[in-house]
DNA sequence: CTGTTAGCGCATTCAT
DNA sequence: ATGAATGCGCTAACAG
């Protein structure tokens, strides 16, 4: 059979389907044994309003796109998570696409042709299905200028910058600052820093935070204590190793993220030194093995459900013609566990 | 500007909308100049169809409602992607809904009330804006039965169960056979197994395999190598200790996920037993951690992205009317790394 | 308080 | 090869 729409409510109520429609939206009052009727036909039919009939008419689809470069990639699922408990809150729904970038095109952002057409066209058939604004969510913090053209509608960047668009992004300077301030409280003066590939954003500016952190509490600064890695798990390994044959032992190492941080505790292993008797570590992410790892890894967490939930909120705002009120770059927040411990005496 | 539609490009081109849309969707011929013409508007006012209203007209979305439990569970992204890989693939939209289960009601399940409501809501809404078919993703494998009513339109369950209902889930018996098959192909005759909590369907069916795998290659069946953990880490350590202090140890423990396998390093490297010289394991779930534990554990990857995948090709054969042939219990894969070794002679 | 009616943007039948 | 006209299911004037 046909599927049911107000026309049969219409007809098996004996009244219009205006009356229909109002009793369905509260838009008019409708007299109470009116309403009841029809409330009763539509219970007896099991119908459900067509939403996207509804849609054409009023031309707004309470519907939002979110561009995912990869959903698999950590982190990515709990912004999402963000966006959707604003979603829940505010009656809209989330058309998702996600380009799966990795496992598409590898680590090879060079391949930028593959890599624009997908965005592209995942925002070209967003907006063809009417989503009323676009969230891209980059799949680590770098710049995506120009990557996409939301056609004039309402667009947020997150986990990724853009120029002149809005986006949000956790305030990395801050972050490490912060995590210095912990560990200078802790009593440590002999800091160094573990940092990530400098070509990358986050990098700077958490090296902004340390540097910092060191002047104003003024403490020696020591360019030794300065080692760049990549990211990668071996890096952590090789360059704690190097710190750790220095003379002039750091006391504490800030570890721009936790899988370098994984490596410096392998290193710390090898070579006898006690995590954190000997030597405290202070990572950054919040990955899911640090709370295994042994010790547990004391780390900053990043804000990424505020991330989403905030640029759902600036998206609607963009939306309805407001400013964006949202705070758009939330603050990461230090996870003490076991890993740092005052300095030896 | 009002946005630009069929008519605008009809009127532009000198032509009549028909032909537009004849020209968009190749659906008749059109003499090449009219058809040259009409696309010159299009580029030209940069027209975007209007896919929503093309869905009213012709009754069909292209789009597939996705209920997730908790998109930031473990396990879940992956599924997800492998949805997307075929959504991709065929030209299909997801809109994804996200009950954020752990986040509103915890590990409480017992509140079913809620938790219900939750699901009973999402897929009314999903199916009134004319999703053509509903994945139901949960959180982790067990039976959901009568958990939703898809009034009628086609619903593919994965990650969990459902009596009479199409679902799609991994081969847990399979899985754990094939694990013991390779400790045995090591040469260890003596495993034992850490259960998960056995009111879990995967506990049962693993333990099956483990059972039938002992049967089969005639092992002899010791009761004291069979212990029940429930998932967390501490009983992984604890039991291990327990299977450590044993007169006659095993070689080799399985253990039914990888938290449960870290607690089991933990207590091996505080016993002095080293792994995998002194004792083999093998876990399941392929965690992220477990590629950075020391040693890399050798663990029981499961088919995540092929749950999604399978189970979106099947509800598209539903929609169409066909019976659906996809697998509906993907193999796990066993991934070697470096917890197993062949026992000490 | 309720009914009639005109579209929303498009695909499609029936003409020509 | 093209156009005119109809209607998908619904909302919102407008009219009573």
């Amino acid at each position: 059979m046909r599927r049911v729409g107000m026309k049969d409510i219409a007809a098996k109520a004996n009244v219009s389907v205006a009356t229909v429609s109002y009793v369905i939206n509260g838009t008019r009052n409708v007299k109470p044994q009116t309403r009841e009727r029809v409330m009763k036909v539509i219970e007896e039919l099991n119908y459900t309003p067509n939403e996207i009939a509804k849609s054409l008419k009023i031309k707004r689809t309470n519907t939002i796109g979110v561009i995912a470069e990869d959903v698999t990639v950590f982190n990515v699922p709990e912004i999402i998570d963000g966006i959707h408990d604003y979603a829940d809150q505010h009656d809209l729904h989330i058309l998702l696409t996600n380009m799966r970038l990795f496992k598409r095109i590898g680590h090879n952002y060079s391949d930028m042709e593959t890599y624009r057409h997908l965005a592209e066209n995942a925002a070209t058939n967003l907006l063809s299905r009417q989503a009323e604004g676009i969230i891209y969510i980059g799949v680590h913090p770098r710049d995506v200028t120009g990557l996409l053209d939301a056609k004039g509608k309402p667009m947020v960047y997150t986990y990724c910058y853009a120029q002149h668009e809005l986006s949000i992004q956790y305030n990395d300077e801050q972050a490490s600052y912060d995590a210095m301030h912990y560990l200078i409280s802790m009593g440590h003066k002999k800091i160094a820093i573990i940092s990530g590939l400098m070509d990358s954003l986050p990098s700077r500016h958490r090296f902004n935070g340390y540097y910092k952190a060191i002047t104003e509490f003024e403490l020696p600064f020591n360019p030794q204590y300065i080692r760049v890695g990549d990211w990668g798990l071996q890096s952590g390994y090789q360059l704690t190793k190097e710190l750790l044959e220095l003379e002039d032992r750091p006391t504490a190492i800030l570890i721009m993220n936790d899988v370098m941080a994984a490596g410096a505790m392998r290193a710390a292993l090898e070579m006898g030194v006690s995590i954190p008797q000997d030597l405290s570590i202070l990572g950054f992410d919040n990955r899911e093995f640090s709370d295994f790892a042994n010790p547990r890894l004391t780390t900053m967490e990043l804000p990424l459900h505020e991330m989403g939930y905030n640029a759902m909120e600036a998206l609607s705002q963009l939306i309805k013609g407001e400013q964006p009120t949202s705070d758009r770059s939330p603050l990461c927040k230090l996870l003490v566990r076991d890993s740092v411990a005052p300095p030896r005496s």
